[in-house]
DNA sequence: AGAATAGTGTCTGTGAGACAGTATGTA
DNA sequence: TACATACTGTCTCACAGACACTATTCT
C-alpha cells in the first residue's frame, strides 16, 4: 500500500485519514487508540486511521468508518470532522496531511469487541500524555477534547456517549465528566426538554433512590444546538 | 505539475487546497472568484486555489495563502480551515480531496489589484446561483456562507471584513449583511465594549449626522467568541 | 430649524445558576 | 425511619431586544 505514497518519488503530499473517538466509561473520559504494528513510530500509540483506498472508499468519510469499524465493529453514532492537519516535519517521511475526524460512541457498544482486539485500547484522556504518542497525535487529541467541551456546552451532540435508553442523571454525569465541573440537574431538564429530540419510554430504571425515567433520541431527529451556552 | 497526480497510475487521491474568500462591498456580501483557464471545468467559475507544492509549503494553510496572495498580493485578515470535500465524483479525473479554507478580507485592501487581475473577480454570493461554477464549489460556499452567519452571531470575526479604523454604523453594517437581518445597534456597542479587543481612536469620522467614534483592532488580540448568539 | 446619524438609558424577555422543597425508591 | 436519588418550583442574574431620549453635525 504504501508504494504508492513514495513521496520522495513523486513530490505528493502523503494523505490519511484519522479519528479520535470518544467515550465515556467509569465517569472517566477516553479515547480509542491504537499501538501502532508498522513503521514510522512503530510500537508508540496512535489514532486509528490509514490510507484512503480509492477502490473501496466513495469518500474520506468511509476511509474513517472503514478503520473505526476494524477496532470496534460498529460504526460510532456521531461522526464530524475535526480538522486537517498538515507540515513537512510531522512525518518522517515528508510532508504529509491527515484529515481527522472527531466521533462519539456509547462504551457498551464497543467493549466486547474492544477486549478482543489486543492492538486498540480505550485510554483514559488524562493518560495520553504519559504514553509515547506518535506524529502529532498528542496535539491533535488535546484539539478533539476542546472541541467536544465546546459542544457539551452548546449542543447535545454529548448524548451519543450513551447507550440506546439513558436517564438524566446519566446524562448529566456525561456532561459533568467532558466539561470537568459540575452542572446543575435542571439545567440538563431543561434543554432535554427544549430541545424535542427525545421521547419518554414506559419505563422506568433502578437508581438507588427514586427511579428514573428513561429517555431516547426520536428517530430520524438531528442533533439540537443552543444560542446559550452552559457556564463555563 | 499535474503528472504527479496521474491517479490511473498511483490510485492516490488527487488533493487541492481551496479557499472561500469573502467581503462586504456596498452593503452586499461577495466572494472571490476565479474564471478557470485549464480542464477540468474551464470556462466555469470556481475557488481560487490549487496543488500543494511539497518544496516551497510548509504546511496546507501555506499553500491557501499562496494561491490567494497571487489574486488579491495580500493575505486575508482571517483564515481558517472550513472542511475538506471528497468522493469519487466530484472531480471527472477521479477520486479527490479539497481542503477548504474560509477567509476574510476588508475590500478596501484589494481593490485596485482585483481590478488588474481579468481571471479573479468579487460575486456577489447571491449571484454564484447565476453562473456556471466548477466542481461542487457552490455547495462548498453555501457551507462557508452559513459558517459565516454563526460566527457572526456568536463572535466578533466579522470585524476582518472592515478596513483597520471603522465605526460601530460599518461593523453593525458588515454584519447585518452577513446574517440577513437588522440588530439592535446598542448590542453591538455592548459586544465591543465586553470583548476588550478593540480601542478608541483619537480620530472622529463624519457619517451624515454626528461624528462616528473610530476603532481599531488592538495589537496581538484573538478574535472573541461569545457565549450567547445574537437573535436569529 | 430640520434631517440624519451617533450614542445613552432603561425596561422587558429568556434562559442558565442556585437551591429549597417534594416524591419515591432501597437498606 | 434514614438515605439516596429523582424531580419541581421559583428566585436571581446576565445579556440580547426594543425603543425612547439626547447629542452633534450638515444643509
Amino acid at each position: 500500500m504504501i508504494k504508492h505514497y513514495d513521496i520522495t518519488e513523486y513530490k505528493n503530499p502523503l494523505f490519511t485519514v484519522d479519528s479520535v473517538l470518544f467515550t465515556v466509561k467509569n465517569g472517566a473520559l477516553k479515547v480509542l487508540m491504537v499501538k501502532r504494528a508498522s513503521e514510522p513510530f512503530a510500537g508508540r500509540w496512535g489514532l486509528p486511521g490509514g490510507f484512503v483506498d480509492v477502490d473501496i472508499d466513495d469518500s474520506v468519510s468511509m476511509t474513517a468508518l472503514r478503520k473505526l469499524k476494524e477496532k470496534t465493529s460498529v460504526a460510532p453514532q456521531y461522526l464530524e470532522q475535526l480538522q486537517t492537519y498538515s507540515g513537512i516535519n510531522r512525518d518522517p517521511r515528508g510532508f504529509s496531511v491527515t484529515l481527522v475526524y472527531f466521533a462519539l460512541i456509547a462504551e457498551a457498544q464497543v467493549s466486547t469487541h474492544i477486549e478482543t482486539v489486543d492492538d486498540a485500547k480505550w485510554i483514559d484522556i488524562d493518560e495520553v500524555n504519559n504514553l509515547p504518542v506518535a506524529f502529532d497525535h498528542k496535539y491533535i487529541i488535546e484539539q478533539a477534547k476542546a472541541r467536544l467541551k465546546q459542544k457539551a456546552l452548546y449542543s447535545m451532540a454529548p448524548v451519543y456517549c450513551l447507550p440506546e435508553h439513558f436517564t438524566v442523571g446519566q446524562f448529566k454525569s456525561v456532561i459533568e465528566t467532558i466539561i470537568g465541573k459540575p452542572v446543575q440537574r435542571k439545567s440538563i431538564i431543561r434543554r432535554i426538554e427544549a430541545a424535542g429530540m427525545f421521547e419518554t419510554l414506559d419505563e422506568k430504571v433502578k437508581s438507588g433512590g427514586r427511579l428514573a425515567q428513561l429517555y431516547k433520541v426520536k428517530a430520524g431527529v438531528d442533533i439540537v444546538n443552543f444560542e446559550r451556552n452552559l457556564s463555563v
